[in-house]
Formats: structure tokens, sequence, C-alpha cells
DNA sequence: CTGAAAGATGAAGTTGACTTCAAGTCAAGG
DNA sequence: CCTTGACTTGAAGTCAACTTCATCTTTCAG
């Protein structure tokens, strides 16, 4: 690997959108790695863009760090990741968003039935009940990520 | 109001289904009130109870406390709110559910477009790009709420 | 009247995913 | 060689929404 093939951690962020400090962060969960010069700072090679978008994608379907941690562990270890082996390790995010998808159905679906009457009943009401999906996390669980949040008025 | 209509912390906890702590921390943000007892214990009227749904709802469709603060300033101060206060209040998460709901479609159509190819590329990928919407919070927005993630495996 | 259960308080802890800070080091164009 | 911008580190801070803790007080059935 040519040396001026390297990237520095600015020249990775500026291309993944990723902050300098969550590169760094990123390595200490063991999510990415790279050489370092002899002076002690940071050296990629593209390869970490492709990772990163991995990390990207897994987060923005809903995978907590640790998730993608134990995903990435997944990658053979000897060779170059394939695109065949980035493709399999996302197959299993289609049921997740089905089940997301669904989740909110139903809440709208409720809200529907529920706007203009007004309950809001403790037991009948299907938004402060908000399913069995929500049950799972205890009372109260929320629906939306931070990101959609905020976003209008009531 | 007869005094033996008032709810004890427990009661409403038990009722609502938040504990006693959040009861205690929605009143220090103004979420909802109580008179005291001589000897300082909270006494509740039944009218927090759907206050309590309210703010189930709110943070079911994703609300912040905040914005849930803010929505209960708009219950009309002289009397007792009526189904259609509560219905008028709630008739915004509609566009909201849908908008999530959307961006969750348009996360799913990405991903099936995406597996099998494995692209992730950070320009083109869908995925690792994760619309419009999420452009607005920054890169890297996460789609999905807490109570949603850590649900399966990669 | 009494004792156990329930309630009160302020301060500190929790979780996840980072960011910010302070103080110092490295890299490279001119 | 020098300067300036980029980089280094560990520790601490941030945010939201609560929970937990330690210690003390109140309530009320029997």
């Amino acid at each position: 690997m040519d040396t001026a093939d390297l990237l520095t951690v600015g020249a990775v962020a500026r291309r993944s959108g990723f902050a300098p400090s969550a590169l760094r962060y990123y390595e200490r969960l063991g999510l990415i790695s790279a050489t370092r010069t002899t002076g002690g700072q940071r050296r990629y090679t593209r390869s970490v863009l492709r990772r990163l978008a991995f990390i990207r994608a897994a987060r923005n379907i809903g995978l907590s760090l640790d998730e993608v941690a134990a995903a990435l562990e997944a990658l053979p270890q000897g060779r170059t990741p394939t695109k065949a082996d980035w493709a399999r390790l996302s197959r299993g995010w289609r049921q997740r968003l089905d089940d997301q998808i669904s989740g909110l159905l139903a809440l709208r679906d409720g809200l529907d039935s529920c706007i203009g009457c007004g309950c809001l009943s403790l037991r009948r009401c299907a938004i402060s009940n908000a399913g069995d999906r929500a049950a799972l996390d205890g009372p109260g669980a929320a629906f939306l990520p931070r990101s959609l949040r905020r976003v209008g008025e009531v």
C-alpha cells in the first residue's frame, strides 16, 4: 500500500461526514482502525470509507454501535470484504425496517380513530397504549428517533 | 372537590403506569401539578390521569417533554379541558406520523435496491445517505427510536 | 396509639453517542 | 528553519428522561 494513498483524520472526516472526534471514538470501540505515522498521527486506508458508510447506514437503520461492532465482527478476517459480504450483513435490516414501519402504521391508525373523540383513555386509546411492540420496552416507549422529533408544532 | 376524590402518588402511578419518580420529575417540569396535604404529601385530582395519558401518547408519537410542555400550555386556562381540546392538541400528530412512516419507507426501498449490490456508496447509497429528512439533522441522523433498537441480529 | 407502608427531599447516577477542553506535538509549504 | 494548521491525548462535559439513594416524615388501619 503506497503511503500516498493513506488518508489523514481530517480527510476521512470530510469524506465520511463523521467528525474527527467520532472517528477516534469509533476506533476506541474497535469499529475502525488506522496505522500511525512515526509521529503518532492516524493514517487510514480508503477501505475505512466503506466501513464508515456501513456504520452510517446501520445507524440510520437504528442499530446501536454495539450491534454495529458485532456485525463488523462477522466480516471475513483474511481478505478484503466484497460487495457480497456487505450485502449479507445488511440483509437482516429489511425485516427490521418492516417491523418499524408496521409499528408506526398501527400508531397512525390508532390516532385516526382517536382524533375527534379526544379519548386518550388510559385503557382504550391506541396511542397512549402504543401496542405490544412498545410494551416490550415498558410503558411509555418512544417511537421516534431524535432526528425526527421537534419537527412540527402540535 | 371532595378530598376523598384525591389520589396519592402511588395511586396515580399505578393507574397511569408512570413511576412515582417520573411523576415528581414531570411536576418539576411543570407538566402536572398536585395539591399538598398539611404534611406535605402530594394529592392529585383525577384530571391528572388524562393529562398523563396525553403525555404518554405524545411521547409515543415522539414528542420531547419540552414539546409536551409547550402543547399543554395551549390548553384553556379557565376551564377543565374538553375532549375537543385534547383532540385539537393531537391533530398535528397525524402529519408527523405520516412523515415518519414515509421516511422509513424510503429507507426500506433504498435498502431493497442496495441489498445484493452491497454498494453503500457514500454518495449514492440511499441508506448511508438517508434522505433529505435526515439531512435536516446533519449527517448520521438515526431513524429509529431507542425502543425499537437492539431487537434483532444482523 | 402505634407501627408498617407510603411519601418527602436533594443530590447523584444511568445510558449512548459523542463533543469539548487544555495543553502539547507533528507535518509540510515557503 | 519556521510557522501555521492539523493532529495527539485523557478527562470531563452534554443531552434527555428518568432512576436511585440516603435519610427523614406522614398516613392510616387496627
